[in-house]
DNA sequence: ACAAAAGTGTTGTTACTACACCCATGG
DNA sequence: CCATGGGTGTAGTAACAACACTTTTGT
């Protein structure tokens, strides 16, 4: 579960209370159930957690079966990536906690491996695809906009070229509304919405296109 | 496990010699063992069917979760999108065969939708990776590499182009050598080599690069 | 009037596609 | 010398980064 929290992209982990690796943080999830599909387990064992409505997208990143992944039994975990909104605040258990992908302290098993594989995935994924609807508010400034591409890039982006490369590919419009000036002044920000709310391949060939 | 041959995308399957789905077309593979990795089982599996060291790059798919995927028992399965170089023609068991991938037989459970998703994979790849490596025989003319994108992608693609695009991207060099013309004449082809024979991403950022 | 924030215009660059043209070989 | 296939040169284009400039607000 990623999310850009105070400028950062950071990922939701669990504090474990037992041996194996008691103290280390570990992603939410659980074992799977008779009949049931991975991404139901998943959003089950997430409810624990968060309200599960809070999920703006989830999907697949892989399957880890390294046999001393976990050491204490032989056990294989389907991993998934899950975004939320910016602005959003679920309420989370006592145990649990934000922390900034790229300072992750010590992790469990082999999931610090995997935030930084759904972090990886997530960045390439922003270039090519309508991806920032997960993150973004609903409605929003292009500053704001620009703030959480650049949490979840790590580097700097443009306001001006994020605009005109979105809008070109007709991933973000604007509503019409603007939002009022600070009290330092200033013109008053357009507010764009994306147009799509599910995840949609915007730039599928980057080169080799097919001609005509 | 995907090839190029005769022209066409290719995929080895095996027809089923028992119920359910007997007679229907399925993917090589089988049981994980305790202790065993996901890799390490296909590669076990694939053993049997095609000598493993035929097999270029083989890289993770999805795993597949739905409850009725298979009609008898609850069962996962997680997909791994195998590459075979062009004029390898590895020994196969008589109960397989090679099937284009755009006019699949009737298959077993999911797995024509698996191997869609993979051959959609690889058209993705092709794009931004030097993926051709594993598709394209060790050393090669443009001709004939130009076959295997226009066989791989599904549509025309031209070999001038070809050639700046990869040779730009250092995908590709040249051997120094050439090939001789047949007896129609022409000028002798010079033959290339990909650099590189693991998988590496050639164009990451399709947009929003970093600055400097 | 001035600072601040947002938005627009413009230029230069790069990576590509398309296509005309030139080169080397066999018959 | 000409057909055939391979290679090169070059023009046009789309997508983009960078940055100067203009617009609209608050104080």
């Amino acid at each position: 579960m990623l999310q850009v929290r105070d400028g950062a992209l950071q990922a939701l982990l669990w504090q474990r209370g037992r041996e194996p690796c008691r103290g280390a943080w570990a992603l939410p999830g659980g074992l799977l159930e008779q009949g049931e599909t991975l991404e139901e387990s998943i959003r089950r064992h997430l409810a624990a957690k968060v309200d599960v409505r809070e999920v703006s997208h989830l999907e697949q990143l892989g399957t880890y079966s390294e046999p001393d992944r976990d050491p204490t039994a032989w056990e294989l975990a389907t991993a998934y990536l899950g975004l939320v909104q910016l602005g959003l605040d679920p309420h989370i258990p006592d145990d649990t906690c934000w922390h900034p992908v790229d300072q992750l302290p010590p992790t469990a098993f082999d999931h610090g491996g995997i935030v930084l594989a759904g972090r990886d995935r997530l960045r390439g994924k922003l270039s090519y695809s309508n991806a920032g609807f997960a993150l973004a508010p609903s409605t929003f400034t292009l500053a704001e906009l620009r703030e959480v591409y650049v949490a979840a890039l790590g580097y700097e982006v443009s306001a001006t070229n994020l605009r005109r490369v979105l809008e070109r590919r007709a991933v973000i419009e604007p509503t019409g509304e603007r939002r009022p000036s600070g009290r330092a002044g200033g013109r008053p920000a357009e507010v764009f919405r994306f147009r799509e709310q599910r995840l949609a391949i915007t730039d599928p060939f980057a080169a080799l296109r097919p001609r005509r």
